[in-house]
DNA sequence: ATATGAAATAAGGACTGCCTAACTATGAAG
DNA sequence: CTTCATAGTTAGGCAGTCCTTATTTCATAT
């Protein structure tokens, strides 16, 4: 009934409606790279299995049941993600492949042992939060790009987009390292930062996905 | 191209050829619970994939590639029963569902990384070798019901069927144990073993699926 | 030489998941 | 309020997997 192509559209749908954003079939669609035709056809499919919600006027959105297999795989997700950075040396460009896939076959139980073997990790390689052992963040992050100069924080999360994970490795970007925003570039809105003893450029773009607590506000 | 039904096929043609059986088409449907029509139809297209090989008249048997690719099947579930075992808490009998589908979606990468971090081990926890880190048993072991009163060995690796490892979890059986031959009851076949201190009976029927190390010769 | 059982083939069914093309609904601009 | 563009749905179909039963072919032991 459920296979891993279903799941990849419950995550999908999950993830704009955590975002609060109104899902539209047309969206969906686009991130999958299939057809408006094929989106409807599978919504259609998950109404019938209930994790999808009916006659919606906010766009797509999950029931409980559906939210809640859509937060199981999440964390799947994420707990494979912290054993294989803290345990086989993955680093975090690499983990997603493989996370990917482990979660669609992983029971409960594993994904419980798993945990535990983990010590109950609240956060995944990337700061995003493990469900079950946090719900919410207990901190209020912010995207970088909203700051200014002189604003001083600490990075908490960076959201999962290949390239710029990439980038933030070259540069030897870590999570929870404090940082100070020494300017901001006209034109591009490029941020200058610094860290570490090292200043690093982070461009407006990327900004928009590097999640940070504010220190002194 | 290669879904986790082929690969079952590939592997249970694998095991028959390791244990040097004639592997009939017949033989291959029945263990798979599907008609004779599928498992021609099957193997016609594993032919057709080279994992198969040609009008062979011992039975059906693997090419090179079928082979190889059976053997990192094999190897990485059995990394995973390692890992399910040593690290997760799991018992032997438990193994296998999770093992079962985690050898399917496992990278190369992946288990060449969990074999490091499982320190290579040599042998599953049924004490089955695992390719890469032995490539065939370094000692001579014999199914239990070959051996006779007042022989003694050690206890080396059981196959994996199921109930039988429930039975062995339930007399407290362990790998490595040594035991001596008490008895062979008449009629039943059955074998009186003292190990640990402590007396067990293995069926005839069971004791053909338990392997030893013979210590007295 | 033939009967028997094994294996292969033919034909088709149930799924999943995708497509294009056509149609309908919706909502914003005139 | 109508119109027109865009979004969404439905219909019909295709490809692929894996299975089935029914039938034919093949090998072989008597």
């Amino acid at each position: 009934m459920m296979t891993p192509n279903r799941e990849d559209y419950i995550k999908i749908i999950f993830n704009s409606n955590q975002n609060k954003k109104k899902l539209t079939n047309k969206e969906l669609a686009f991130r999958l790279s299939v057809s408006a035709a094929s989106t409807s056809e599978m919504i259609r499919k998950l109404r019938v299995t209930g994790h999808v919600a009916e006659g919606t006027k906010d766009g797509i959105r999950l029931t409980d049941k559906g939210r809640k297999e859509a937060k199981d795989l999440v964390r799947k997700h994420r707990l494979w993600e912290v054993f294989l950075v803290d345990h086989l040396d993955y680093s975090w460009t690499e983990v997603h492949a493989d996370a990917e896939v482990l979660e669609h076959v992983t029971s409960n139980k594993l994904a419980d042992r798993l945990d535990a073997f983990l010590n109950n990790p609240k956060y995944c390689p990337h700061g995003e939060i493990i469900f079950g052992n946090v719900e919410d963040r207990d901190d209020e992050t912010i995207a970088l790009n909203n700051l200014s100069v002189n604003d001083h924080g600490v990075f908490k999360r960076v959201r999962d987009t290949g390239e710029l994970l990439e980038y933030l490795e070259d540069i030897k970007f870590n999570l929870e390292d404090e940082f100070i925003i020494k300017e901001i570039q006209q034109e591009s809105d490029a941020i200058l930062i610094e860290v570490e003893g090292k200043e690093i450029v982070v461009s407006d773009d990327a900004s928009k996905d590097i999640y940070v607590l504010l220190l002194n506000s």
